[in-house]
DNA sequence: TTTGGAGTTATTGTCGACAATGTTCGTGTG
DNA sequence: CACACGAACATTGTCGACAATAACTCCAAA
């Protein structure tokens, strides 16, 4: 089962329902990146007039997953490497003050409900599927306790409410099933023992160096892919 | 004359030119915060039919000016004390890294321009009614050209298209002309100086001290507000 | 007096149709 | 043959009306 963006509320209007669907097909990549929205078109196909469509439309605008121009139409956002380097240099940027932030004023409840959580996790990483499951399901879960712990509210509203449906995209578009995952275990780690320590400043630290490894993790990816791709020209 | 948003895009539809009106309405307070939208009211006042006045209201939404509850509707966002600091903690974090990725990215040309423009604002500060004008349209000026520095498109969207407008809204509401003016032209003059340098680390710094300075000073009035309310009851 | 519920009113959500704008295709002219 | 112009088509923007939901009022019963 998908785990569900924390800040989601249960779908209400026929506008909400349509807008989950359109968001869970353009993430997956069932619609391709790109592609220019026929109103007309979607319309007939989820069965709701144009005003419904276009209001879910809206929705998917604020989570930066289409691109409006006037007169002109939506189009689902391209996934583009310098796109992807700047979502995690925002993240860097936004997690990290995050981080802080919750080293300040998550609840001491909160703080054992994340470390419970990571010892579940850990035990879930033991078995061979697990590895696997903790790349997806584990990573997210972690961020988001952390983003959450904040208590601010902007921070939650940008990262759990925008960016984070972003950044799901690009990881299904780009397969991201990256080798990190002890590591990136090792690390969250880390970060929980600055947030109970209530060392805002080395919690920060610590997370922006954790979506830095990331995005550098990436990068060498790029620039092996394209070495690559440059050989076989050859 | 107020200062535009450098990412505004000329009104073209009905619904922008309303979005444009309303916008600058809930910022300088001439709509009360937490005031709820009658979309009918509205829609008369504007002379426009009612979706294309909720095509407004979605995009007041996306720069986080009003507040929509399904089947109830929109109500202007309410400006709260703790709602202020949460903004300065996230404008410290993605200011912060604009600010080190325009010291990476930003053209020579564009320092240059940068430079010039704080030498104006030096010569208008010499005048008496500049210190006026520096906290408002140069204060203003200058993080916008340090965001649009950064080439980084996310923290471009996020700043300038979302929280900018809320933290006009803020400054009017509150009434915010602090005494920083010289001040905080001289720390602008620092970054600038870490920017030429191409000193990322030392402007991310510079750039958060800069806003938390803004912050703290927020906070000590507050503070010294309540002290002297407190005194008054008794 | 207060509370609970039925009926009324007002507001939001959704719809289909029309107007305005963009796009495409074909024709004519240089 | 290339280019420009214009007509036909498709798409988006806007409108007014209806349906669904929430808010309010008033009356009755505890």
């Amino acid at each position: 089962m998908p785990l569900q963006n924390p800040t989601r509320q249960a779908p209400i209007t026929a506008a909400d329902k349509v807008f989950e669907q359109l968001q869970h097909a353009i993430v997956e990549g069932d619609i391709a990146a790109g592609t220019k929205i026929s109103e007309p078109e979607l319309a007939k196909k989820y069965e709701v007039s144009r005003a419904t469509l276009r209001e879910a439309i809206n929705r998917l605008e604020k989570c930066h997953l289409v691109e409006r121009q006037a007169n002109i139409g939506a189009r689902i956002v391209e996934c583009s490497v310098e796109g992807l380097l700047d979502l995690y240099i925002t993240r860097e940027a936004l997690e990290g003050m995050a981080c802080r932030q919750a080293a300040a004023n998550m609840t001491d409840e909160e703080i054992v409900q994340m470390q419970s959580m990571l010892a579940e996790h850990a035990k879930a990483k033991e078995l061979q599927e697990g590895v696997a499951y903790y790349q997806e399901e584990g990573d997210l879960d972690f961020h988001y306790k952390v983003i959450l712990g904040s208590h601010n509210q902007q921070l939650i509203n940008i990262l759990c409410g925008q960016l984070y449906h972003l950044l799901r995209m690009y990881r299904c578009q780009f397969g991201m099933n990256s080798p990190r995952a002890t590591r990136a275990f090792d690390e969250h780690s880390r970060i929980i023992d600055a947030i109970a320590d209530r060392d805002g400043e080395l919690a920060e630290i610590l997370m922006r160096r954790h979506i830095a490894a990331s995005r550098k993790n990436i990068e060498k990816k790029i620039a092996q892919h394209k070495l690559q791709q440059h050989n076989e020209d050859k």
